[in-house]
DNA sequence: CACCACTATTGGCACTCTGCCAGTAAGCGA
DNA sequence: TCGCTTACTGGCAGAGTGCCAATAGTGGTG
């Protein structure tokens, strides 16, 4: 009864069109959910495709995940510091501290859930290629930091780990702000533009001071 | 050919008794491994039990792993600064900052693992019932700095947010000093000293200034 | 001391999910 | 029009979890 012939029953996409549409389901579906709580048969359906093929394009669900981690940290949500200090490193051009953290306010404001999603990555455990990932982007935002302050001529350890502090205070600001409302947007601002440069004047001397006992 | 009777095949334990060595077991598991690398047959194999009882004392795994978590976070790992400063009130007995601080680096050293389960346990994605018990402890965590550092005077939503802020700093100043060995513990004492009161000073008075554009 | 009731504990069934791969068919080039 | 490449499907195997009826330690009771 059924007629045997109507068309194709699925269209044949060119590679990286049909991974792309994937891996844009796929993020979707994980910055809603987390890891765990999305299966591979939801991404397909959603994808319109087989379950299969998405074995076939990334080899597995983790990888899949990674990759879109990877897109997320990479883009301007997590990255805004690189695209935009990146480049021109003449002092003239450089952007000012003030100017960089504002920058870096909107663009988290406007994409508040991708950004929690890709701070909370870690989310599926410690797993070596995740955290790499992760922590290789902060680094990347940290180097930034030091440039737009012009930290660069004392580019130490100390330096890069007080930094790295700030951003865990960053982070956390930014969430007060955002996700718990107890700070405004100004306030938030107040401290994200005072902080590092309050500790770099106060504490960084007593930091280096203390190197000695080093071991 | 096989002794049909050659005494019990198990031993039938208190019920407190039994499930407080499942969740020591499952403790050891979880503080080694992320949530989706162990399994229950595994727990159950290593606390010489079957996966079905379990099943018995804690529902599902979810439960049994936010029991372990309770557990991590509620005890000396990570609510030190509960067990220390909590109790005595009294501005004599009440610990130093320098103290307190200088105190939850020892634990933190000697329990390294445990607290690195336990501030990213958030790992297993945003759980509602999760995220509260973590939230919870860092709250109650921010508490107890506030009132080593005689602010209750002025505990305000801002006091509040800088002080998460600085939970944020210091959890990050502490893996560069255990993870990232950047910073030694004499320097990672500096700055968890150092960074609170510092912008306490500085910013505070900024941020409250800024108070009127509240929405 | 034998028996019984109580419940801790087991063992296995049903379901979901992931990894994998052999077969199928879309659509381009000759 | 035919044939060849390969995107895509469909289903099987294994692992993990939730659940529960049946089993068997064990303390209490007569």
């Amino acid at each position: 009864m059924t007629v045997p012939k109507a068309g194709p029953r699925w269209s044949r996409l060119e590679h990286d069109e049909r991974r792309e549409q994937i891996l844009a389901t796929a993020r979707t579906l994980f910055t809603q959910r987390p890891y765990g709580a999305v299966s591979t048969v939801e991404i397909a359906e959603a994808a319109g495709v087989t379950r299969g093929l998405i074995h076939h394009y990334f080899g597995n669900k983790r990888a899949l995940y990674l990759e879109v981690v990877k897109e997320l940290v990479g883009s301007p949500v997590l990255g805004v510091l690189n695209a935009l200090t990146a480049g021109p490193t003449d002092a003239d051009t450089m952007p000012t501290w003030e100017d960089s953290v504002a920058l870096w306010m909107d663009v988290v404001e406007t994409n508040q859930e991708a950004w929690l999603s890709a701070i909370s990555a870690g989310e599926t455990g410690r797993d070596r290629a995740m955290h790499d990932i992760l922590d290789e982007s902060r680094e990347r935002t940290a180097t930034q930091v030091i440039t737009v302050l012009g930290l660069d001529e004392r580019r130490t350890p100390e330096v890069r780990a007080l930094v790295r502090g700030f951003g865990g205070f960053a982070e956390e600001i930014t969430r007060e702000w955002l996700q718990r409302g107890r700070l405004t947007k100004a306030q938030a601002r107040v401290l994200l533009v005072g902080a590092l440069p309050a500790m770099v004047d106060e504490l960084l001397p007593g930091v280096l001071a203390s190197r000695k006992g080093r071991r």
